[in-house]
DNA sequence: TTGTACGCGTTATCAA
DNA sequence: TTGATAACGCGTACAA
């Protein structure tokens, strides 16, 4: 049977409260008496129910994570998982754990912020949510502490891949190789980091003088490999006028522009290089492999931690924050060598 | 303020207790305070918050879900995430949530048992165990309801794909195209279900009268593409007796055994056949578009929920139970057409 | 049908 | 330095 707190203290002869304050660390305790009650405690494997602490103080240890308002979709995602699993880790080494939210509590249908007073959660961590989901601003707007990932908005303290530098990196790679005609296929400008990557694209190509126009960039209706395909098909229509690089926002959708071009007899990188974006598994095994950009979503994750921990120990005042994890380019076969 | 139990009575004019009867749906209640309390309780919001309820009744409406040991991958794994998304799905329809076991708490270690009984989990779920975890098996053999998805072991009620229904799918598809040099490539067998394709392959191999001997069977010394690769390798220099048909027994293995073979001039499928396993998202995009054996995760999922709801609500002996979920030949073109 | 009283296991306050 | 006592919010016998 589980031992309680009273059964503790009464085989050491001592009174409930004086294990918790031990055990707590709070409080004045002799040595003597702390080293035995530890001593037992550590033996006697005692940890204090979670639910009657939650109950009794006000922490929870507990850090609550809005993963998807599509709940159907998740942990699958290449790029969101990976940052949540560093979060995770990270959490956990310092005694946290992560629960998801959900809308619902038993029969209940409840808003995040009701759930995460019901729960007592600590912290909030946002990873893909939309930014105009009124359960989400309720939550960012509320005392509990937030931080976000790859989610920017009012008063959000939020960790995100360094986007423009991405797109930087991949045009300046273009120029290293001599190319000129440059154009960008984006994935549907709901999500914030393909419009970042769009504004970056267009500013950057004319702050060096590249020709940008209407045909530069190319917006996909959606974000699978079949629209990439569409859309490459379309690019290699324009058989007088061929791009030598195409930047493509996510891996996902390059995959698709390829197949598409070579199914046009284009081929890639010999008449047109592709740098895709994400650095997903695969970027390695497709043919050809694929050069794009690397976020480091470890970093994201753990960053994220760091930064909601704090908060949590140290409240402050809540205000639009925003941090950038730069970004790499890997060089594969897509493109042309120098 | 978060309104209680206490303050809904008071403002009801009547007895806590009454009105936890009414939420709960227990003991005997006037239809009129019945509809006057819901009434109420629907308007004000009241939910009973959850470390109170727990902490009184034995009940916590939460799954305890064993994911993975090795905490540091996780989420993304594209069979078992999809698994555990269908679960989840599936659960949360009737009002519990999952958790995800850790072995700590704060910042003391505990055994999953330990951890269980801390947080009251209602059932659990084992997805991707170490079956010979001695955390695990406590676990199982606990009075604590246990479901596993893809794991088999004494005394747990499983849900598992049908393994050997695969290779037999896979075989048959090869007779079916005419071919008799059929050859196997499995990963580690530290996994069960390769184990068992394994065991099915020769198997049937003999039972169709096919050659079978110690060439029929190659096993990679690791789970990924660049282990796969070098089966390719080694299949391919073995040009005077080349195979018409390879199974594979996971795609990313298979994805690499083609690009061996490529390497090598010999093609897929016009020279060797190739199937999968898994049907993960990227068996339709590769070149050339994966033959597989679709696993069906929805339904691996949501059966598991199904009968971990059930053992919960009437607890049953333990003993080993394995169900099995049909798989399903996808046909694309890795594979000859007939 | 409704209400009373107690227990769930812990922490916090205040007194000793 | 330690202990008694009162919350924390709810469910549940049992009494009314």
């Amino acid at each position: 049977m589980k031992k309680t707190i009273v059964d503790v203290a009464k085989e050491l002869n001592l009174a409930p409260s004086t294990i918790s304050k031990i055990v707590n660390n709070t409080g004045r305790i002799s040595p003597e008496t702390r080293e035995r009650v530890l001593k037992y405690v550590q033996e006697s494997g005692y940890v204090a129910m979670s639910n009657a602490r939650i109950l009794s103080a006000k922490k929870s240890w507990t850090i609550g994570v809005i993963y998807s308002d599509i709940s159907l979709i998740g942990f699958e995602h290449p790029f969101f998982s990976r940052i949540l699993q560093s979060f995770k880790n990270h959490v956990e080494q310092t005694g946290y754990e992560i629960v998801l939210i959900v809308s619902r509590l038993g029969n209940n249908e409840l808003t995040y912020l009701e759930w995460c007073r019901n729960k007592k959660v600590d912290g909030v961590l946002i990873v893909m949510g939309n930014i105009n989901n009124p359960n989400i601003i309720e939550v960012v707007n509320s005392t509990i502490p937030c931080v976000s990932a790859d989610v920017v908005m009012p008063n959000l303290h939020s960790i995100i891949s360094n986007d423009a530098m991405g797109i930087i990196l991949g045009i300046d790679h273009a120029l290293k190789l001599k190319m000129k005609k440059i154009i960008a296929v984006s994935g549907p400008l709901t999500a914030r980091s393909f419009m970042t990557r769009m504004d970056t694209f267009r500013n950057y190509m004319v702050h060096k003088n590249l020709e940008y126009n209407e045909n530069s960039v190319i917006i996909a209706d959606e974000f699978g490999y079949e629209s990439g395909y569409r859309v490459g098909e379309m690019i290699a229509n324009r058989v007088d006028n061929l791009p030598e690089m195409i930047l493509v926002f996510s891996d996902v959708l390059a995959f698709g522009v390829i197949r598409a071009l070579e199914a046009k007899g284009i081929r890639v990188p010999d008449d047109v290089s592709v740098i895709g974006y994400d650095d997903i598994d695969f970027a390695k095994h497709y043919t050809p492999s694929l050069t794009t950009i690397h976020q480091d979503t470890k970093a994201i994750g753990s960053l994220a931690a760091q930064e909601l921990l704090a908060a949590i120990e140290h409240p402050i005042e809540k205000r639009q924050i925003v941090k950038y994890i730069p970004v790499t380019l890997i060089e594969r076969n897509s493109t042309k060598k120098i």
